[in-house]
DNA sequence: TTTCCAAATGCAAGCCTTTACATTGCAGCT
DNA sequence: AGCTGCAATGTAAAGGCTTGCATTTGGAAA
């Protein structure tokens, strides 16, 4: 068993096609440089050779990698992993490759995370949310890397986004909530710390109170992490304390589902005792019974959307344009008016 | 508004830190090759600069990424992402990352994203399934490209392999199934061709059909692409067929659940009119009503595993023992006996 | 003090492409 | 035939890091 022989370089493939590796190199990357004989005698040589560029030199003298970040809290739910398939198949058509990572909703992770996307070339980054440490967009800045912000649509900040206005979405379904006679609310949300969306979703429940004249201070709020059990637990504290509510928003779907499954074993009917709403539009809204009353984010044309951006800045220098996109309440079986007797 | 000034190289630390840039290299990859003072000294002057190595320099110097690319087929659920995240956190323990990309269940795709991730200097590769074309496997061997399947064990395939064993998981709780005096079975199945785990599931349940003595050609079998939509149609059809099943067996648990989202739609009562069965044990199957029996699959340490055995590998060379992870059927409450008088 | 050795550090080659700039060749003019 | 101009191609530098090998250093042993 002999020595592996190395794979073939560029100059390899120049002299098998009796040319300079500059005009093998337009081959491969400007072919409409190049004479087609010229282009056929090299891309023989190419094939016959099995050669395939080194990714570190080719990166080192390109100077860019064809490779975006996106930083995550968590691949392990749909939420964000059908607007990240989105988002990957988008940047594949434009020939970038996604490099993903999670911060487990660490924002300290997160930063490492950061940094490690940009030590390893990422052109560009896609992270969710406005909120974090403004040394990081500053490092970003020094660094030359843009980054897109996305799930998360602020009217009032400045930096590139393609997102939803989570205030608004909250807004339009609690209105419909309270016009359904709701006025004992409840609110599990996810942790509000270091995260813009889950606090923009709270201000739109309050602003939905406060437009119907409703005590703000009257809201109960259960703040928990993320997951179903969790929103099982929640589900537990809110009905047994003493002013039970008559809907129950929701964070996220997943919360919703988690409060829906306890609600059975509980013997709460929903939506008669009391009414659920979810956020998000997963395809779990539609799984659970009674299917949850929910409001649609459109993940996969905002994955689609953000990579789109992306791809046209890093390889036209096209400035990313902010972009809003809508949602809408879905109202399915867990809504039904107040109950007043409970 | 002036230039940028480039961003500080190896050689700016060195001259700064009065050292060479061999030594500023190993502060950074070797710190305990070099001089406790040295390295205190080495590391003011990276933090005073804001140093942050070149990627593309230290690949093409180094001869290796760091970068391990996963290829699953698809991230759009939780079956892959859990198992996935766990990867990815294993590996960055080790100083890796993860790149990912997916291939919608489609043989070409996948093809053409191992070589995008191969010529994007992926160190090593998990795979999912051992079933591909053995050309792929050539051109892995000849780029010198370690492989790791996953999500399954053959136990007559010698290939490194971190899974599970899904004939035999599928045997184990058919042969619970047929104990409860179920005789006439269906399945719905994800699509056969080209995935060696549906077919190891589908054997499963025929192996324990014969060691029940029942006739093999009695199974009825729908395959369906993948989704809650497609399980919901597939237990349409099983339904109306005139030999209705008292058993449905699901090649996983989203064909589960779609299945159960028809059954209640059709007022079809779960267990009692019929049983339903899934495969993998996600956080689904508890959040679903009646919650689902299936079989349990060790997703995280899965993960976990593939992402040691694949870091020790690119790290130490370490070969790749074979790793049988167990499963075990959870019987939950979509499963009762067997009705006969339907 | 001298000698010796291991630890620490330095030197410089090499890694493989891209690309600015220079050169060549050729067709179409005059 | 002699130019001109452009397309096609070639030349060679640059890019920043790692690492084998050589050299220095400093302390222990003699």
């Amino acid at each position: 068993m002999h020595q592996k022989p190395p794979p073939p370089t560029l100059l390899d493939v120049a002299k098998a096609a009796g040319v300079s590796t500059a005009t093998v190199s337009r081959c491969l990357n400007l072919p409409d440089q190049v004479a087609e004989k010229t282009r056929l005698k090299v891309q023989s040589a190419v094939d016959t050779l099995g050669y395939s560029p080194n990714f570190g030199a080719k990166v080192m003298a390109a100077r860019r990698t064809n490779t975006i970040g996106a930083i995550i809290p968590t691949m392990e739910n749909a939420i964000f992993a059908r607007g990240l398939q989105a988002f990957q198949e988008e940047l594949r058509l434009h020939g970038f490759t996604m490099l993903v990572a999670s911060t487990s909703y660490r924002a300290e992770i997160e930063e490492e995370q950061i940094r490690s996307l940009v030590a390893r070339g990422a052109d560009a980054l896609l992270l969710i949310g406005h909120e974090r440490a403004p040394e990081i967009y500053d490092f970003l800045e020094a660094q030359g890397i843009p980054a897109l912000v996305t799930w998360t649509f602020d009217p009032e900040s400045k930096r590139p986004s393609v997102g939803f206005d989570n205030r608004a979405a909250m807004l339009e379904m609690a209105t419909k909530v309270i016009d359904l006679g709701h006025r004992r609310l409840a609110l599990i949300s996810a942790e509000l710390a270091q995260n813009d969306r889950v606090k923009a979703r709270l201000r739109g429940l309050q602003d939905a109170m406060r437009a119907a004249e409703m005590p703000v201070e009257s809201l109960q709020i259960v703040e928990t992490a993320y997951g179903i059990e969790e929103g099982a637990a929640a589900f537990d504290a809110i009905m047994t304390s003493d002013k039970k509510p008559t809907a129950i928003f929701c964070g996220n779907d997943v919360l919703a589902a988690g409060a829906l499954r306890r609600a059975r074993e509980l013997g709460v009917k929903i939506p008669d005792d009391v009414s659920i709403i979810g956020f998000d539009d997963m395809e779990l809204a539609q799984i659970v019974y009674p299917p949850l009353t929910t409001v649609h984010v459109p993940h996969r044309d905002m994955g689609r959307q953000a990579g789109l951006a992306l791809a046209r800045l890093v390889k036209d220098g096209v400035g990313i344009e902010r972009l809003e996109l809508p949602t809408h309440p879905v109202l399915r079986e867990t809504l039904g008016p107040a109950n007043s007797s409970n």
